[in-house]
DNA sequence: ATAGGTTCCGTACCCAAGTACGGAGTCAAG
DNA sequence: CTTGACTCCGTACTTGGGTACGGAACCTAT
């Protein structure tokens, strides 16, 4: 089952060694032990946590951040876990928010772009307005 | 209608003042022209522009993705402005994906929490799995 | 048993996004 | 007309998230 040497695990899910090893420092990922003096075996759990870790990334989450979502996976007590996870949910529908704004009017950009010519002008910045000052 | 100074739009705006002068420099926000050997004076626009930056910050924009969504803000010629606008929309569908797989299993864990007692253990790295080895 | 490619580990370096610092200029209040 | 707060601008430092480097140990294939 532990089947990738760590540049095989690199590979996968698509980073370099170096990051592995950073990640390992970091304690987002456990080193497993390694059978005396020998070499470290991955297997897809490993995979998959890199794989989460970096999509965490791209919707915002730093390192750090991404350590507690992982604490959830792990599995922790009942009561920290819920505080962990009500004010995480609580952050990412903020961003969910903001994210499906955009989208929005970015879908309405394309299509005015679409049936009309010349310049456009896209009220980007108005749909993240907390209060437009009108 | 130009009613803040640097300090002002950056209280307003919640960020250091070392910020906006960075952001200046980066081209995200203009310098608006001093009267001649004076102090510049911000508005309202320039406040949401910085909102809009750290919003967009949040949910994973990189400074210079930024500057691309600000472009379209700002009026370009439409083929151009379309073709940014649709690549970045799918970048965005992609991450409103990810947070929202997030969104749902957070939530199903914070249920699973009230209801149980122990320890909780919450597949969240399977919610990110691109095709899970099974 | 040794050469070539990994792994391991530590240390050093890199880039993005700020933050801090310091001197000179400006401006309003006393 | 000076004092204190602020602006302007350049340069330098910091932090987060990696990358790169280099020597020693290891593990095949020949």
């Amino acid at each position: 089952m532990q089947t990738f040497t760590i540049s095989g695990l690199a590979q996968a899910a698509g980073v370099n060694v170096e990051t592995i090893r950073f990640y390992q420092r970091r304690g987002l990922l456990a080193e497993p032990d390694k059978p005396l003096g020998g070499i470290r075996r991955y297997g897809e759990a490993e995979v998959a946590r890199v794989l989460f870790i970096k999509a965490a990334q791209r919707i915002g989450f730093t390192l750090d951040e991404v350590a507690q979502l992982l604490q959830l996976d792990d599995g922790t007590q009942c009561a920290e876990a819920r505080a962990i996870a009500e004010h995480k949910l609580a952050d990412v529908r903020a961003r969910l928010a903001d994210l499906q704004r955009i989208e929005t009017t970015l879908t309405q950009l394309v299509e005015r772009c679409a049936t009309k010519r010349g310049k456009v002008c896209c009220p980007l910045i108005a749909a993240l307005q907390p209060a437009p000052a009108r």
